[in-house]
Parts: C-alpha cells; sequence; structure tokens
DNA sequence: TTCACGTACGTGTATATACACCTATCTGCC
DNA sequence: GGCAGATAGGTGTATATACACGTACGTGAA
C-alpha cells in the first residue's frame, strides 16, 4: 500500500499565484518607465484619482475608491505628503480627514502622463482588453 | 483662451491600477480563508512550487519561477525558514543556495490545500478562465 | 445631559516588493 | 598559477500591504 501522497498538481491554476505575479511583472513596468518621473505607479495612481473625484476625498472614501485597506492608504500618502503633491486636513466633522491634491501634485501627475501612455501601450501588447475589464470588475466588486 | 488642462480620463483603463487592485482582493480573500492554517498565500505559493519541482531548487531559480525578483524571494524565505518548512544550504559550487522543502512544509502544505480550494473556488466564481490563463501567460512571459 | 455605541482614523507588527550596491565564488585565458 | 570577467547571492533602503488593536469624535436615547 503506498504513502497517501497529496497531489499539489491543481495548484498550478492558483489564480492568487497568477494576479500577483501578473501584478509584480506589470508594476514593474510602470514603474520603470515612470521612474525618470519621481513617481510610483502605485503613487501616480492616487493622484489621478484624486484629480478626478475634483474635490478632496476623505480617507476612508478614497481608500474604497483605490481598493486598498484604509490603514494602508494612511503610510502610502505619506511619500506623497512629503513631496507636497497633497494635502491631509481635518474636516467640520473633526474625525474626518480628507485629501487634496495640490497644484504641485497635479502637475507631477501632468509631467508623468506621456511615460504612463508609454506603460500603458506596452502592456496592452501584451493582455487584452477583455481580461483587463474583467480584472478591474472583479477588483472593484471585491 | 483656457489654461491647458490635462485630461486624465484615459488613466481610468490603468492596467498596473486594476491587475493591483485585484491582486490585492483576490490575495484577502485567500489570506483570509487560509488565515487558520498559518500560511499566508504567498507561502502556500512557494511551498507548492518547491513541492512540484520535487528536489532542491537554487534560489535564483526559484525566484524565476515564481516571477519575483531574487532579493525579495530571499526574505520571503525567512518567515518559511524560521518555521522549518525550508531549509537553505550551499551546493557544490560555493555560491548557489539551493532551496528544499521539509516534511514539515510538506505537511503544512498539505494541510493548507482545503483552504485553497474554498479560496480558489470563491475567485472562480468570479473571474473567467480565459482572463486567468491570459493573466498567468503575462507573468510567465515578462 | 450624559453615556453607550457607532464611526473615522492612526500605530504596532509582520510580510511583500524591488532597486542600487556590495561580496564571494567560479571559469577561462594567458 | 593567476587574474579579468562573469555568476550567485545578500544588505541597505524605501515603499506597499493588511490585521489587531487603540483613540478620538459624533449621535441618539434614557
Amino acid at each position: 500500500m503506498k504513502a497517501k501522497k497529496t497531489d499539489f498538481q491543481e495548484c498550478e491554476d492558483c489564480a492568487c499565484f497568477a494576479v500577483r505575479r501578473a501584478a509584480r511583472a506589470i508594476t514593474q513596468i510602470y514603474d520603470r518607465h515612470m521612474r525618470s518621473t519621481g513617481l510610483r505607479a502605485s503613487q501616480f495612481t492616487v493622484l489621478v484619482v484624486l484629480e478626478l473625484v475634483g474635490e478632496p476625498v476623505p480617507m476612508s472614501r478614497l481608500a474604497a475608491r483605490l481598493g486598498v485597506e484604509r490603514t494602508t492608504l494612511t503610510r502610502n500618502l505619506r511619500p506623497l505628503e512629503a513631496k507636497r503633491y497633497i494635502t491631509i486636513r481635518t474636516s467640520d466633522d473633526q474625525r474626518v480627514r480628507t485629501v487634496a491634491i495640490t497644484e504641485r501634485g497635479r502637475a507631477a501627475a501632468a509631467a508623468a502622463m506621456p511615460s504612463w501612455r508609454k506603460a500603458q501601450a506596452v502592456v496592452g501588447k501584451h493582455v487584452d482588453n477583455a481580461s483587463l475589464h474583467a480584472l478591474a470588475a472583479l477588483g472593484s466588486r471585491a
């Protein structure tokens, strides 16, 4: 009688592994393209969202928009605040802290657009839009 | 004449944002399911790959398989080594360090399989296989 | 009015991630 | 044999990520 061996073969299709590895690969492409701009892809994203929203956003709401843990956002904003790309201030409700993009931040994001477009084009050649939209839908739902 | 405003609308389709957000969401699903096992999804992945390879693997080759930076892997292995799920030893070529899964590691990975399957099933309901395979292909190519 | 409860947020801790840079070892050529 | 260049790997530093837990503030009911 053979010893019962666990079969790990099915783990080849691990969705978590696939999406994490893809995220690493894609992030590197963006970060390398954008290195000269002084903005990481993830930081660029924050600025863009702030710009698109168009008005100061409470921390929690921004976190929800970005799909990051609230506590993660707190630290992710640190480098952006240090560069004075954003400001964080207390609102009427003293519990709420709102995040706003500054002129500097807007300028930095605008300056990074060409690099972002190049990276977006490179990645676009490797992933079809359908997959991307499926992913986007998943991210926003969860 | 209006000031030239940068249009960030196109950034809504940022592939980097989409895949990173999806990775965060999916990782949380796996990690929450697997919490009781004491293994993070990413750690589980390392053990599975080691198991599937079936023999001690040099650091660099393992890093390539996982699609992580070599230097990232060095630190990612730390918790696994601390739990004695893996061993790292020098090989004939004194420069090369090979990583091997231990019996403890095998047992831990096997014990985590049910939780992994549940998470995999949950995520499978939200993403179609085609998108996943496209992603997997991208990750392995890059 | 006050207090219990809910809401908004930060910190401590641990892991994950990558780049720049450094060291140690191997290998082929002289 | 010995050195130049290639190869394998780690460390310093910075960012990204999330959970457990704690604190401050607001709000409605007693």
